[in-house]
DNA sequence: GAGTGGTCTAGACCACCAA
DNA sequence: TGGTGGTCTAGACCACTCT
């Protein structure tokens, strides 16, 4: 109930939220906080962990134990527009780049999500949106066959190829091929990063992510693609208007 | 870039994703692996805790360190409905607990939310939503004086008032007190929970919190409540439908 | 009682960063 | 170079859970 560790985090904690160690300054030295409350080195790091471990400090060898800013939500998507508007809401630093782009077949998740048959010819992209020269979003996508092949002979855009220039707006694209979306369908939840997730978002630890699973509409009840986002989860928000019924 | 620790907890994740280790049952005890590695307690320890962090495990004195169901989130709230359909989305063991109600004054933040002016009248009310025996989802919840004591005068329930019996649905309170609610708006983010949410929904180490502010809209650009929901978030999702305009 | 994880120590060596 | 955090050890004692 009351371990070392708890109350040096405890004391911390509180030192933090009072004001001392403002965001961007250090907390005292391992070494001072062995002497001031007596306890051995590992008594103390066990501590500044659980403070990591909650996303308040990040801890960097050779410069200190770091106060970490958690009111700065810097990306802030709108998804009542449709969801890459990466440009409007997230400033001119904001780009988007396809890592991968490929045809292939849908495995039973994917089917299931697109209501197509297992094994379906699919185009699945993946796609790193950055802030700056970070990456703060992956963006897994798959689209039917059927919507991607239009797409292919509407406009000679190829969704399936990589491409050198970034051809921007799919939902552009689907109403030109005559697969305008009407509505999409987003659950929002949470979790921690797995390590490479970690990895490739340059992520602290205490940082969990925001994870939205998307399916788009189509007209006649059709379903046009489906989308995986894994956002950073300190770096971004996500905002809906959900107008209400009368009764 | 490889620490003992790191080895072994990738080892362990791997095992758990291949199958090994299904959701609750064991992972090893910390004798074996300090055997299978050749390495000390605590560096164990500290490979263990790296999975938990990552919402993979739950080590608990006595039984064992205990692989998570990472795939069971058993609550499914839509807000395209009015935030509070917790019997229709969650179950028949779902129950929503009034902990506080009070009329009191809007600091400097509420009164930016809702734009009325700081130190106007307003009644706080702090909710727990429960799933079975656990609180799950904590909300706050902020509503303006004029709407507070519209509702009293049209239906003589006092919202600023708590009460034995749960009324339910204030939404309805606000259409026949004159004040129908036409929209909300909801952000989405995350981040870890603190020690006193952690303790209240009772959270494993490891698992992040869902949190939705929420500002809902009334007739003419008014504005009618805000509330904060923070939600468990191995156990919590959101569903938003968002219709996308026609070019 | 036997086995599990939880806490803590005292000391060692290493990697990183600034001046 | 001196100070920072990162890793690791070998051993101790405690709290919890099941049988």
């Amino acid at each position: 109930m009351s371990a070392k560790y708890e109350k040096i985090s405890r004391d911390l904690r509180e030192a933090i939220a009072a004001g001392d160690h403002p965001p961007g300054s250090t907390l005292p030295p391992i070494p001072d906080l062995m002497d001031r409350y007596g306890v051995a080195r590992e008594t103390v790091r066990k501590a500044i962990a659980t403070l990591a471990n909650e996303g308040l400090v990040t801890p960097r060898s050779g410069l200190g134990t770091i106060v970490r800013d958690t009111s700065d939500v810097d990306l802030h998507s709108k998804p009542s527009e449709p969801h890459p508007v990466w440009g409007n809401t997230a400033g001119a630093d904001a780009k988007t780049v396809t890592v991968e782009a490929e045809w292939t077949t849908a495995d039973q998740e994917i089917a299931d999500l697109l209501k197509i048959t297992r094994g379906s010819e699919v185009v699945r992209r993946l796609r790193h949106y950055y802030k700056g020269r970070d990456v703060v979003l992956i963006h897994e996508q798959w689209i039917t066959g059927d919507v991607a092949r239009a797409i292919r002979s509407a406009t000679t855009y190829d969704p399936g190829a990589a491409h050198a220039d970034q051809p921007s707006d799919l939902y552009s694209l689907m109403r030109h091929a005559d697969h305008a979306p009407t509505a999409t369908t987003e659950t929002v939840t949470t979790r921690m990063p797995d390590p490479s997730e970690k990895e490739v978002m340059n992520m602290p630890p205490g940082v969990p992510v925001l994870l939205t699973l998307r399916i788009t509409h189509g007209p006649a009840g059709s379903l046009l693609e489906t989308s995986s986002f894994v956002a950073c989860g300190d770096r971004a928000s996500q905002t809906y208007t959900v107008p209400l019924p009368e009764n």
